[in-house]
RNA sequence: UGGGCUGUCGUCAAGUGGUAAGACACAUGGUUUUGGUCCAUGCAUUCCCGGGUUCGAAUCCUGGCAGCCCAGCCA
């Protein structure tokens, strides 16, 4: 009875919700919109996508999946220079690979152009917007500070039949750029500068990705957004905190238009140490060739994430478990890693594969036998199955795993040491073999004939389990650690006469080209993530990784206990 | 500086007047043919600071302080 409260209570507890689930838990007991939920995710096609939208697409989809509402994907694409459509495939590409679906709304805010257009000329009638000649300067030089109020433009009281007219004309093209727009009559001495008669529609003879050379004009984002999610029926338009300025004119055009008013709600985007997400920072990252792309491994973007073998899971995973919130703030890598981590335990085949490795004789083993011993793909997963991996004379280990003079706490390989080698047998060192500088070329080691598959008849026990690979069968494969691509955990702390990129990591990639792997390796599949036993989980580079010379991403690597024992 | 927003463990984050959830990180033990996984335990006498209201305050009032955003014909 005692213990069944006690799980009520906690469970509950688990389940609170976030600030924006509990607004819409009271807007659909007030009827707000009927009951409703209907999300848009809105990208600008003019970059790719990155762990920042991939929080804000678990937010806009996931919220209304809990909600059995829709979710709209919609190009922002209010500003044709910027825009391409090499990123509206990419984006969606990433949407469908996080595994969200927007069905058959696919949607454009440059599809509304026209409606934009009514409604501008809506406005223009109801004397709340004017076509201003100002320029540039001088409209920046009217508009005041933060401290002083603005003055009017002096064509703030143009005739509402000669602000159509301009308007019309700098729509069909007749005047240069930068000569006139329209701006929304409002209040020049506003506290808010949002607020200060602000640009609806500017001048650009550009061509437009989707609508050609359509168009002379192009809406601006405060008047276009607000259209979009209100022809779209939107209910819940959810952005990120430096909108916040904008929600009094998100609010004021539909009001001003007396049209279908959703509701705008911001909360913090996504901030992780040890990398960058603005656009411009991915890209000069990419334009200095400091990585290999946008879909570099080491890159905090969608694209790249996936090259690394992160899954959509555990990206998914990871943006619900940092939590919605209006609170500024910066995630630890760690977290993302323990949920790549967390999935990939359940999700991965364990194989056996030497990165560095060094060579030992099992001086007692027949040197024409070979044996081929059970094991165990997956111990998370039995479904998963068993495979044979070759035995034989010759095997590579880890470098790692082998030290002379070893300290108490340093479970593995040493001389007179008995190790156990993962599914096969116990082994014992006997005799280091060195090059005349000292280097050590090998090791000789005898097996326990009565330990096969790892067990011993007497009951011994061995404080380490070692992975291995048959040097007979085993091949060479290319590896690349990835490692956290800045050394700082925030890139943009300011230090006098420094930036970002001074604090590159020098070491985030280390090619190994002389690593072995057992013959079910050799056959890894693309997409597929494997755990190298004891090391780390690895994908196949889509990019380099050829059958003939595979190359492996680390994905992540293990915990590791003994690095933090050594490391005392 | 005018306005908008935010300050709860190292990092996220619940909490909405009834005596500080949870996760990651960290630490310590146990299990283990991966020093992985898993399991157990510990980890904020205190919520930016000061004053007030109250039997009772992270929650209410008040005065400070700190951080972020806004002065693009970007979104």
């Amino acid at each position: 009875m005692i213990s069944n409260n006690i799980d009520l209570e906690s469970t509950k507890k688990s389940e609170t919700k976030d600030f924006i689930r509990q607004i819409i838990d009271k807007d659909i007991e007030s009827g707000k919109y009927g009951g409703r939920v209907h999300t848009r995710f809105p990208p600008e096609p003019n970059g790719y996508l990155h762990i920042g939208h991939a929080k804000a697409i678990v937010v806009d989809f996931g919220i209304a999946e809990d909600y059995h509402g829709l979710t709209n994907l919609r190009f922002d694409d209010t500003n044709p220079v910027t825009e391409d459509v090499e990123y509206v495939d990419s984006i969606q590409a990433d949407i469908k690979w996080l595994g969200y679906d927007w069905e058959d709304r696919l949607y454009y805010a440059s599809q509304y152009f026209d409606k934009f257009y009514e409604y501008a000329q809506e406005l223009i009638k109801k004397g709340l917007a004017y076509v201003c000649s100002l320029s540039l300067d001088q409209i920046k030089e009217y508009r005041g500070t933060v401290t002083e109020a603005g003055k009017p433009s002096p064509d703030r009281e143009r005739p509402i039949a000669e602000s159509l007219e301009l308007l019309e004309k700098m729509k069909n093209g007749d005047f240069a750029e930068a000569t006139y727009t329209l701006r929304a009559k409002i209040d020049m001495s506003h506290s808010n500068m949002k607020m200060r008669d602000p640009l609806i529609y500017r001048i650009k003879h550009a061509h437009h990705h989707q609508t050609g050379d359509k168009w002379h004009i192009y809406p601006m984002y405060d008047f276009a957004h607000c259209l979009e999610d209100s022809i779209e029926g939107i209910t819940h338009s959810l952005c990120t905190l430096e909108f916040q300025n904008n929600r009094i004119l998100y609010d004021w055009f539909l009001d001003a238009l007396e049209i279908y008013h959703p509701q705008q709600i911001e909360f913090a985007r996504l901030n992780i140490t040890h990398t960058v997400t603005s656009k411009r920072k991915l890209k000069q990252l990419v334009d200095d060739k400091i990585v290999d792309g946008w879909d570099d491994p080491r890159m905090p973007t969608i694209c790249g994430m996936r090259r690394r073998g992160y899954t959509p899971q555990a990206v998914r995973n990871f943006c619900e478990g940092v939590g919605l919130a209006k609170r500024e703030s910066t995630v630890e890598m760690a977290l993302l890693e323990y949920h790549v981590r967390q999935d990939l335990n359940k999700n991965s085949l364990r194989m056996m594969g030497v990165v560095n490795p060094l060579k030992v004789v099992i001086t007692n083993y027949p040197e024409d036998q070979e044996e081929w011993l059970e094991a165990v793909n997956n111990p998370e997963n039995p479904e998963d199955g068993t495979r044979l991996v070759p035995f034989s004379r010759e095997l590579y280990i880890e470098q790692e795993d082998f030290m002379e003079d070893a300290p108490k706490k340093f479970f593995r390989l040493s001389q007179g040491r008995e190790v156990r080698l993962r599914y096969a047998y116990f082994i014992t060192c006997t005799d280091v073999i060195k090059d005349q500088a000292g280097k050590i070329l090998e090791l000789h080691c005898t097996y326990d004939p009565e330990t096969k598959g790892g067990n011993a008849p007497d009951g011994r026990k061995v404080k380490a389990t070692m992975h291995w690979v048959s040097v007979k069968h085993a091949t060479q494969v290319e590896v690349r650690m990835y490692n956290s691509l800045f050394v700082e955990e925030n890139p943009d702390k300011k230090e006098e006469g420094k930036t970002f990129l001074d604090y590159i990591n020098p070491d985030s990639l280390e090619i190994n080209q002389n690593c072995w792997v057992e013959p079910e390796l050799a056959k890894a599949k693309a997409e597929v993530n494997y755990q190298f036993e004891r090391i780390g989980y690895f994908f196949l580079d889509s990019k380099y990784s050829s059958p003939e010379k595979p190359v492996f991403n680390r994905t992540v690597t293990l915990k590791d206990t003994w690095a933090k024992i050594k490391n005392n």
